[in-house]
RNA sequence: GGGCGAUUAGCUCAGUCGGUUAGAGCGCCACGCUUACAACGUGGAUGUCGGCGGUUCGAGUCCGUCAUCGCCCACCA
């Protein structure tokens, strides 16, 4: 025995007698959790002879702590991969951080403008990124505990990061592999652009969200108008700024035939509406067929006027610029007409391309007008915008403005507005790499469980967007590319004859060359007589992202681990990285390895605060688990979380702020969720928030953040914890040996057919991922079965030195199954108590005792004997129940005191007498019924009915001071009795019903009339006996 | 605009293949500290299963529709 495990069974005591009598959590994870990591528990190497089971951690980020919602998406991982283990595979897990590029550079930025005023540009690029890792150090530490205090099972040794060498060299691989291929190019092209962090950003990282806006009427002047030609285009911008850069005005090619669409389609869509929509329908065919009228003459004439050439003077610039005619000027919108701002519009971009428009940028990377817009330059986006308002005004060029809500694109990480704006980035060409990644959902090697979410996965990769993957930061991967303008291609050939890792090709627009290398750096002078530039750009976080199952595992190396683990078991992961993330990595191990990364995904659900809005730090309504874990213990967050686990639902958690004065709970809501400080309304004593920057809040104490939603799980954590107390302060004198099941008692073997339908509902319930229902399963059996029944029963032959022996070896035995049935949901608990039962109890088992494992963790997962369930025992044990709830309820509903004695008769057939007759001693201290005899009441015997069963009744003598009551209550039961026999006669009358259902249900139909004219009799008796004087 | 999910007790949620009188935890009421457990025990009260229509012998469950809430995608000069 180790020595933790020696030192442990001193401080229980012999019989467990000592122990607390609420379980201390805080004890137990500290101890077992070093025991399991000096045992390397946690560690899986390859193993040709054992089956490998694989999860990757969805790396967490470096930006910060673990919310709640990393805590359930690992819980869920720790369960399946403990499991797993116990279940005799191969089991490993790896662990890891994700370096989360723009976000962690976020962070550290504005840290470092609030704390010394200083930005990222007095620091330069090593200096920020030397302070980024400082930053990471801190943080990746702070997670990697936080996981180990939830008890997460991960092979440490495997621990890996994004950005450290085992990564770069796969990502330095892939992009290698991309660039020879193709696969990878460079381009201009109109990106999201991030002002703040003056980076691109691709699509999925980008919201939108209603602003009060407006809808700004241009007039642009006609040059030199004809007679019969209006004198200028009015066009409709949310804008107003770029019409700086507009390059074009453009009409439809055919307006009346648009129009006619557009009302055709509307007039459709007015026939099949709901009534209540149809009124705002019928005001916009009203509003399309007034255009007919209002517009179309002159949107012919310039359609006309395109078709010859003409142009348009652009105010303000006073640029002559071309009317076009394309389709993406909808007639029926706007004003019918349209500017085209090639360079700042996604759409606009396309129709510059389509007619080779001049595409002029009017924006600097910070968000500034350039040199390009003439006096305006240097002002931001919103000066830029009044003045060219006002500007405009004062030409008179203003033909009116609305207000109206715009969806502004904003980035995800500065929550600024996005700017599209025409910049130089790096591609991956997704064509043939969505196909395959769509491919291995399609025919099931990649199973998305639930089914729903593959539909999402697969809309999203069938539209094969090109994924931009150049980010403009400091803090990530940087780009393995050397730029040369002035060589040619017999200097490259010259300079890396014979290298295999070297590859180049021209720029889309020819004028520089492309050089990959695939390891290490390329000097400046690596071309003699020419200078290498490298690209300063780094790679989007999910590049690195994409690689992890298979870079964690070594690739390119082809490792034993590579060839052993991959591809791995499963993947957990929350919905709104599917696509980021998820798509990306089964086209990227599709890519670099030739197989799927994972068989199963698992999407779990989302954790919603009280209001259903998600947790985020911004927000303040965040809850970190170590808090969770502080008071309610690490196995009650882990239950509890599982237990929460279902199909359908995210899960709702109202929190609270728990005063650390008083302990007094205040609801968090929307308002006081983001104050820097509380004062608590109980004790009147201020405490401090996430919030508090100030030191006079920081020098407060803390308030946690906690939900009551644990309690279940923290309750159920002590009364297993109680339950376990009983076995072992039972344990004297406990001798293994052979159980044969034909001579235990009904209590037993139905105790025992329970135990083996539970393990095979929680088994069958984690292959299918349904985490509630395995916890669930096992909460209810372990207290409304084995505390409340089983072990309530075992009491009294616990006493008795005759059944003693038996009963202890079943007591243990199932206590042993059930821990390890809960050990992947609360760990430590679980452990707890399988070291103390192994030191009173190391032999035990049914029907065969065995050895027990040293630790729970590794024990064998239990598998159910069919053999013990007996559905007649089943429904034995449940006329038990029936008969002693009766009993209990008569006691309450009467006020009896505790201490007083029912004296009850019962009427049974013989079956029925040699199923109770056993049972008799726990109707005694059970119910605080004595059982006078198998007997209808003699006449004179003042008595009721409390129970009707088939071929039974059981009777309570009652004193002549209950006999109005019952004789009301009894009278009352005949009514509702009366009802549904009513209701039950009608149905089995009714010929429908009985020649169409199914005859098994027809007749129990019939069978439960029967019980229900049964009971209806016997209150019908005991009202005629009552009612005699 | 397209898609997904939800709506069941005061609150948070289960409910398998359509089949007895619809469940749990918390909260509430009554009684009880009985040597595993008051973070507990025993018992109780609480329901138009969102509305309407349909299929069916039978609907919380299946279909249609409406309403409300949440999420995702696309787009809006």
């Amino acid at each position: 025995m180790s020595q933790t495990a020696s030192r442990f069974e001193e401080a229980a005591g012999e019989d467990g007698r000592s122990l607390p009598k609420q379980y201390d959590h805080k004890a137990a994870e500290a101890r077992w959790y070093a025991f399991w990591e000096s045992r390397g528990y946690f560690h899986a190497d390859p193993d040709p002879g054992r089956e490998p089971y694989t999860i990757v951690i969805p790396p967490p980020n470096v930006t910060g702590a673990l919310h709640l919602g990393h805590a359930l998406n690992n819980t869920l991982q720790d369960v399946l991969i403990r499991w797993k283990r116990m279940q005799g595979y191969n089991a490993l897990w790896v662990p890891g951080t994700d370096h989360a590029g723009i976000a962690t550079q976020a962070v550290v930025e504005r840290r470092l403008l609030a704390e010394e005023g200083k930005t990222r540009h007095d620091l330069g690029r090593e200096g920020l990124v030397a302070r980024i890792w400082q930053w990471k150090d801190a943080y990746e530490g702070r997670i990697l505990s936080q996981l180990k205090s939830m008890g997460c099972s991960c092979d440490w040794r495997r621990t890996r990061f994004t950005l450290d060498p085992v990564c770069a060299r796969a990502v330095r691989h892939t992009f290698f592999r991309l660039f020879c291929d193709r696969l990878i190019y460079r381009g201009r092209r109109l990106v999201n652009w991030d002002t703040l962090l003056q980076t691109a950003v691709a699509d999925d990282e980008v919201f939108h969200e209603p602003v009060p806006g407006h809808f700004w009427y241009f007039r642009y002047p006609v040059i030199d108008p004809r007679p019969g030609e209006p004198q200028y285009v009015v066009l409709a911008t949310t804008r107003p700024e770029t019409m700086l850069g507009d390059t074009a005005v453009a009409v439809h090619p055919d307006p009346e035939a648009a129009l006619d669409a557009a009302e055709k389609e509307l007039a459709a869509r007015r026939e099949n509406a709901p009534e209540k929509e149809k009124p705002a329908l019928e005001a916009e065919l009203r509003e399309v067929r007034e255009r007919r009228t209002r517009l179309l003459p002159m949107l012919v004439k310039l359609r006309d006027m395109a078709l010859q050439g003409r142009c348009v003077m652009l105010p303000l610039q006073n640029r002559p610029i071309p009317l076009i005619v394309d389709a993406w000027a909808k007639p029926e919108m706007g004003t019918g007409c349209v500017k085209i701002t090639p360079a700042h519009d996604p759409n606009d971009y396309e129709v510059g391309l389509r007619h080779d428009l001049p595409m002029v940028n009017i924006l600097n990377p910070d968000g500034t007008l350039n040199e390009n817009v003439g006096k305006y330059q240097g002002l931001n986006i919103p000066q830029a915008r009044e003045r060219v308002v006002a500007d405009l005004q004062a030409l008179g060029l203003v033909e009116r403005i609305e207000d109206r809500l715009i969806e502004l694109a904003h980035s995800d990480r500065s929550k600024t507005p996005i700017e599209p704006l025409l910049t130089d980035q790096w591609f991956v060409r997704m064509e043939s790499l969505a196909q395959m990644a769509m491919d291995a959902v399609t025919d099931g090697r990649v199973r998305i469980t639930p089914a729903r979410y593959a539909q999402g996965y697969l809309a999203w990769l069938s539209e094969k967007r090109d994924w931009p993957i150049s980010r403009q930061l400091w803090w990530g991967h940087r780009i393995p590319i050397w730029y040369c303008d002035t060589a040619d291609e017999d200097d490259l050939r010259r300079a890396f004859a014979g290298r295999d890792d070297v590859a180049w090709h021209r720029d889309e627009d020819g004028s520089r060359w492309l050089i990959c290398l695939r390891d290490g750096e390329l000097p400046e002078d690596a071309i003699p007589g020419h200078t290498l530039r490298q690209e300063e750009d780094v790679l989007d976080t999910w590049f690195s992202s994409a690689l992890w199952p298979h870079s964690t595992l070594g690739w390119p190396e082809q490792t034993p681990e590579l060839a052993y683990f991959y591809p791995t078991s499963t993947l957990v992961t929350s919905r709104d990285i599917i696509t980021l993330w998820v798509a990306r990595m089964v086209l990227a191990g599709l890519y670099n390895v030739g197989e799927v990364p994972f068989r199963d995904v698992y999407i779990h659900p989302k954790i919603l605060d009280g209001y259903g809005e998600g947790m985020s730090k911004s927000k303040g309504n965040g809850v970190d688990p170590v808090d969770v874990m502080e008071k309610f213990g690490a196995d009650a967050l882990r239950f509890g979380l599982a237990y929460l686990t279902t199909e359908t639902q995210d899960i709702r958690m109202p929190v609270s702020f728990e005063c650390p004065h008083c302990e007094h709970l205040l609801e968090q809501t929307r308002e006081n969720r983001v104050r820097p400080r509380i004062t608590c309304p109980k004790c009147k004593q201020a405490f401090s928030t996430q919030w508090a920057e100030k030191p006079e809040d920081k020098a407060l104490p803390r308030g946690p953040v906690v939900s009551e939603r644990f309690e279940l799980a923290r309750n159920f954590c002590n009364k297993l914890w109680n339950a376990s107390r009983f076995v072992l302060m039972n344990l004297e004198g406990y001798q293994p040996g052979e159980t044969s099941p034909e001579d235990l008692p009904l209590e037993d073997r139905w105790i025992l057919g329970r135990l083996a339908t539970v393990t095979r509902t929680v088994t069958q319930s984690l292959e299918r991922f349904r985490f509630s229902e395995a916890a669930r399963c096992l909460y209810d059996f372990a207290w409304d079965e084995f505390c409340s029944f089983y072990v309530e029963m075992v009491k009294l032959r616990l006493q008795n030195p005759q059944t003693r022996p038996a009963a202890q070896r079943i007591l243990v035995h199932v206590l042993d199954v059930l821990l390890r049935l809960l050990s992947p949901f609360v760990p430590f608990l679980a452990e707890e108590v399988w070291q103390l039962l192994r030191s009173g109890a190391p032999l035990r088992g049914f029907p065969s005792p065995g050895e027990a494992a040293e630790s729970v963790m590794i024990a064998a997962w239990p598998t159910a004997r069919a053999e013990d369930e007996s559905a007649e025992n089943a429904a034995r044990f449940r006329r038990f129940q029936e008969v002693l709830g009766a009993l209990r309820e008569y006691r309450m509903r009467n006020g009896l005191p505790p201490a007083s004695q029912l004296q009850v008769l019962m009427a049974a057939e013989a079956s029925v007498r040699q199923l109770l007759e056993p049972m008799t001693p726990y109707f005694r201290t059970m119910a605080g019924a004595v059982v006078l005899g198998y007997r209808p009441p003699r006449p004179g015997e003042l008595a009721t009915v409390v129970h009707v069963g088939e071929g039974l009744e059981v009777r309570v003598i009652l004193d002549e001071a209950d006999r109005r009551r019952e004789l009301e209550r009894k009278r009352q039961e005949l009514a509702k009795l009366e009802s549904l026999i009513a209701a039950k006669r009608r149905k089995l009358a009714d010929e429908k019903f009985t020649s169409r259902a199914p005859a098994p249900v027809v007749e129990k139909e019939r069978e439960s009339l029967r019980a229900l004219e049964e009971q209806y009799a016997a209150a019908g008796d005991v009202v005629a006996r009552l009612s005699q004087t």
